[in-house]
DNA sequence: GCTAACTCGTACGTGTGTGTACGAGTTAAC
DNA sequence: GTTAACTCGTACACACACGTACGAGTTAGC
């Protein structure tokens, strides 16, 4: 993330890494075992450039997992947190139902090449605010408290990973993702 | 799974086979990309003997796929399926959930290496005897009609990944699955 | 316009998994 | 007890992905 190089990179390299970013999170998203050729392809460039970048392939992962999140953070960052926390809620997954569908892919690619805890160690910012959206749920009255909030916080993610896989398969439509997504978590969240 | 060979197999052959499947059903669970010689090892034979009686690593999942659905469907059939949907979905939830699981990590390693449609085409089945329960708990009024019955099912699937996942992790003690799970699909089901 | 940075093709070495070939030893079936 | 089936080790050919090396051509930055 931070630029701790001697000399700063060339405007031609900046845009290199961001297309190659961007191209491993697309691969990756269809294919978790996407390799770096795959990924040089969807992002357009030569693999040699890949690896002029990124010394492995796990480091490639990495980077397009944060880039990911951080992607996901700052479009949760302009979701209006007030009010009924049903209603922000609806607003959280309405804006966000393919981005975290999208990381769960990449979850699975990281969790495979990333070493043990990594994952969760990049992605508790992003369940963590579900989690103070729902304690809050919980304290206004509004959410259920008899289920363990890790656990609702899981299931939540499932229900993305389902709607995602729902649209790959072409047996639901995207535009219909929203309604059946929210019905179904404010269900699970209200008992 | 009919047995169309010329002459019938040796009785060695036959417990090698089932000891494979076994294997397979367990290594692929574990980890969906286990290799040949993983497979071999958790059924406790050599490699060879794998290629005896498969000839392909896709026709080992397949056959491995096949075995634990028919386990699932015979394990399901064992459940009494009178009385509340909402008290037969939950019989059928805890006697299930584990398997359920299992076939999960199975179906995704079916995914990689079998035609498209052909994993679909062998989970049918399993699926249907879920949709005509809810269908019915639809017509008694127990259960919501808002959502596509196709939609449901496959949540109450992810939903039995996540807890497998969640006992994989260690935040959730395989003895409290049972009750979430089945507190948790009956909030979807229930609207 | 000079220079260093960058792109990216070709080629290579390595590791690993698949599936085949061979063959010696073991065991079920009659 | 004879035979055919079966087990399974070693060895091999093949494909494929990773990561490295080299080097020629291109481009940004001053």
């Amino acid at each position: 993330m931070a630029d701790t190089r001697a000399r700063p990179r060339r405007a031609d390299a900046e845009r290199s890494i961001a297309r190659i970013v961007a191209g491993a999170r697309a691969a990756l998203s269809r294919d978790p075992d996407a390799t770096v050729d795959d990924i040089a392809a969807a992002a357009g460039v030569g693999r040699m450039t890949v690896y002029g970048h990124f010394r492995t392939r796990p480091e490639l992962v990495e980077a397009a997992l944060a880039d990911a999140l951080r992607a996901g953070e700052e479009k949760l960052a302009g979701v209006d947190l007030e009010g009924d926390p049903r209603h922000v809620l609806t607003r959280l997954l309405g804006s966000s139902w393919s981005l975290v569908s999208e990381s769960n892919a990449l979850l699975s690619a990281a969790e495979k090449v990333l070493p043990e805890g990594r994952v969760r160690q990049l992605h508790a910012a992003a369940a963590d605010r579900v989690e103070r959206l729902i304690r809050r749920g919980q304290r206004d009255g509004v959410f259920r408290t008899d289920l363990p909030i890790t656990w609702m916080v899981n299931v939540i993610q499932h229900v993305l990973h389902g709607a995602a896989e729902e649209v790959r398969t072409g047996r639901v439509r995207e535009r219909d993702v929203p309604d059946l997504v929210t019905k179904t978590v404010l269900s699970i969240l209200s008992g």
